[in-house]
Formats: structure tokens, C-alpha cells, sequence
DNA sequence: CCATCATATATCCGTGACGGATATAGTCAA
DNA sequence: TTGACTATATCCGTCACGGATATATGATGG
């Protein structure tokens, strides 16, 4: 029951997660090492966190079960609209942060 | 009972309140108008999520009721620890940012 | 040889942020 | 005089979050 839109903005966690898994499939505890990396430690995703969003971003269409097999893991791939998604968010983070920036610069 | 430090990451919301009073007192019908503005329309803040932000953010001292008096109107300014806070967050978003349009760029 | 740590997935559940609905009231224009 | 906009405020249901916990395997080392 996928839907046919994802609601942006995206939560922190959704969008860390569609991140790290963009060009990449990975598993579960490979997507927590990836965002710990990508936010430079400052986001610590738990393990309730993790699978509780990765159920709901599978739900919402945005996330599937990936190719590779391996028995004791699972992995996890960008559908195409969480691709879209990831890259709308991204573009929002972007000009957020650039209005942000150009505030706390002018003072 | 202003708390010693800032949790880090903010909300969103939080992050878009503290972002709106910088260098400019606001009251809250007015956080609300620039919020949209800073965001393109895309963060719809309502009266629920406002009002009991600022409560936390209160409660954190990151903000204060400001001097500007009107009656009907109630300002609020950022503290000192506020503008500490939001230029960490502001940086901790740019870098997050850039991490995810290098990521995609070079796809 | 056994303890301990890292890997890996998963569930449970309390806390709390969020956000729509709602209420109140003043102002101003059609 | 009705409706729209300004302005503040509370209530409360929902749901994301995230720590605690459980289980199991492989590696590391004392």
C-alpha cells in the first residue's frame, strides 16, 4: 500500500536515511554507520529509530527491499520516489540553510 | 529554570522560531509570517506547534520576552544562548546540506 | 577457554513534539 | 453586519522518536 505522495519536509531521520542509501543498497546497521558519518556524529540513529522509520519509509513507497542476499542481513534500496524525495529535500535543506547563513552573516 | 545546555540537533520548528527573532523582536503572529517567508511556504507552523515551542524554548533559555510593549502583542527576542544555539544548528544544516548535494551531484 | 565487544536485526513502549481544531477578541473593509 | 485578517491561547489526539531490551553470531584477547 504504498502512497502516492511523500510529505515534505521529510523527518531528520527519513531524510538521513534516504541519504545513505542513495546509490548504495545497505542494510540496516550499515545505514546507522552511514548517517553517524554523514552528520559527523552529531546524529546518533537507534536501532527503534532505524527500523521503526525504515518501515514507514518502505510503507510510503520511498524505500524497498534491495537485491542482495545474504543470509543475516538485509538490505534496503532507493525507490524512485525516494529518490525524488531525497532530492527535493535536499534542495529545501539547501535553501534553508543559505537563508540562514546570509541572516546570522549580516549582523 | 533555564536549562544549562541546548539539546543539539533543534526541531525543526525550533530551529525556525529561533532563526525568525534573530536580530528582531517578534511576537508570535509575526514568527509565523516570516517562518513561511524564510521557508518558501514550505513549513506551515500553526498556533499549536508555535505557542508550545516557544513555551520549551522558553523554558530553555533560548528565547525571552522581549521590552518592545504593545499592548495585544507579546515580543520575544533571543537570548544569548539562542544565538549560540542557532548558529551551531545553522552550521550543523549547511554542512549536512552539502554533504547530501555532493552525494547527489555526483551521481 | 571464556569473556567481551562489534555486528546485526528486531520489538516494546514511554515521552514528548507536533499540529489541527477550537475559542476569544479587536480591526477594517465591502 | 458579515467576513477576513490579526493576534494570542489552550486542548488533545497522533505519531515519530529513541532508549532499553532481547537474541544470535563472529572476532578478539587475556
Amino acid at each position: 500500500m504504498s502512497k502516492s505522495e511523500p510529505p515534505l519536509p521529510l523527518t531528520p531521520a527519513v531524510f538521513h536515511i534516504l541519504l545513505a542509501l542513495f546509490g548504495k543498497e545497505r542494510h540496516g546497521y550499515d545505514i546507522m554507520q552511514q548517517v553517524r558519518a554523514d552528520s559527523r556524529d552529531t546524529v546518533k540513529m537507534g536501532p527503534g529509530t532505524l527500523y521503526g522509520s525504515l518501515d514507514r519509509v518502505i510503507e510510503a513507497g520511498l524505500v524497498a527491499r534491495g537485491d542482495t542476499q545474504d543470509s543475516r542481513r538485509i538490505y534496503y534500496r532507493l525507490t524512485a520516489l525516494g529518490q525524488t524525495a531525497l532530492r527535493a529535500e535536499t534542495e529545501r535543506l539547501s535553501r534553508v540553510a543559505l537563508v540562514a547563513r546570509r541572516q546570522l552573516g549580516s549582523a
